[in-house]
DNA sequence: TGTATTCAATACAGAACTGTATCCTACTCT
DNA sequence: AGAGTAGGATACAGTTCTGTATTGAATACA
């Protein structure tokens, strides 16, 4: 009973990553579950057996790219709890490194996004767990804004949603032009003009 | 050898409409021929000989619909550039009342680009048609801030660019959690912020 | 060694979609 | 009024996808 389940995490790891790749290819709703599982080197049979639809994959790729993101970013803390403006941009580092292809990943959580905006079930779903990753980072936020004594003019859950945003907003028009904007400039230029916005030392 | 050709652009233009919603509802690949000839009220008889696959008439769609878009900009803008207001009041009137239905719109253009991001030749059309875009809310910038004696700290380029991700990155979140976040609550508020931090009153 | 269990493969039934080939209707034009 | 034609409807064959029910193999444990 100890080899079975790690196998079983094994299989569901390779199902996520074929998921990944697949879905990146033909989208979302053009992406079958036959797709999925051939990319990964299974069958329907496993793909059953360890999610209950497209939608729940889904979810757990997310869940797992956001949880590595937080966990990345909580262990930069200590070091850089002083100096905002490197935190900035050993954050934006961080995205660009917790999310392994940027293209990619964009294409996922776009389709998906859109998916949701047409589904209650998967609207439910994804607002609960984007609620709870902003709710982290608006710890952070204000973890980091009372270390550096930063006072931010807008609430700090705000201000996350703000930055989610400019981010967002930003890399949809980067890779849309890769060769008018270079990738990541975009988000390395607004993002400290936002912070700097919403921001004053408080003393 | 005339009623039928004016005709056969009428039920064109009906699949047209009819496709416009039905993307909006189910998306570009959930969308079945036969969804959007029953909307249209055709089969998919008339589908086929008006349109030799889905994606012509996505061609089509995209190009009926981005001049259409540019269109109603370029008669919105003398108004607004005269009206008096806020560079702010502009720019956000442009944007809301170019677009009529916010959510079918922010579903289409997000489908759009998605499938521009795969396709090499639709992201050239695309950027054409955004660039165009840009352009015209650029010159409504530097219009309104000479006239009203503002400064920018970035290139009014660059400063169109950073609204555009704004609005774009607030209107996905307050549509995907309408309880939550009142429509237009979120771009309304982040948008003074970003216009704050980039300019400031030249005297 | 034998038994129980777990995970993935396989087989299957039903639904949905596509594209074509054919038929029908209503104009057009003389 | 009658022949020709264009545009759209209908019928159909083939493919693909989904989800479940069953089977088989490998492992854990007694």
């Amino acid at each position: 009973m100890e080899t079975p389940k790690r196998s079983r995490t094994a299989t569901r790891a390779r199902l996520l990553e074929g998921a990944l790749e697949v879905f990146a290819e033909r989208g979302f709703a053009g992406a079958s579950v036959e797709d999925i599982c051939d990319q990964a080197g299974f069958t329907r049979g496993a793909f059953y057996s360890n999610f209950g639809s497209k939608d729940e994959l889904v979810l757990a790729l997310f869940q797992a790219t956001t949880d590595r993101l937080l966990e990345q970013i909580e262990a930069l803390l200590p070091d850089l709890a002083n100096q905002p403006g490197t935190l900035l941009d050993a954050v934006l580092g961080l995205l660009d490194e917790a999310i392994g292809d940027q293209r990619q990943w964009h294409l996922i959580s776009t389709e998906f996004t859109l998916h949701a905006l047409r589904n209650p079930d998967a609207a439910r779903a994804l607002n609960e767990q984007r609620a709870m990753f902003r709710a982290s980072l608006t710890r952070l936020v204000e973890e980091i804004s009372a270390a550096s004594h930063l006072q931010f003019s807008v609430p700090a859950e705000q201000f996350v949603r703000l930055v989610i945003a400019v981010h967002e907003g930003a890399r949809s028009q980067s890779l849309l032009e890769p060769s008018d904007v270079p990738a990541g400039s975009l988000e390395h230029a607004f993002l400290p003009i936002v912070l700097d916005a919403v921001s004053r030392p408080s003393r």
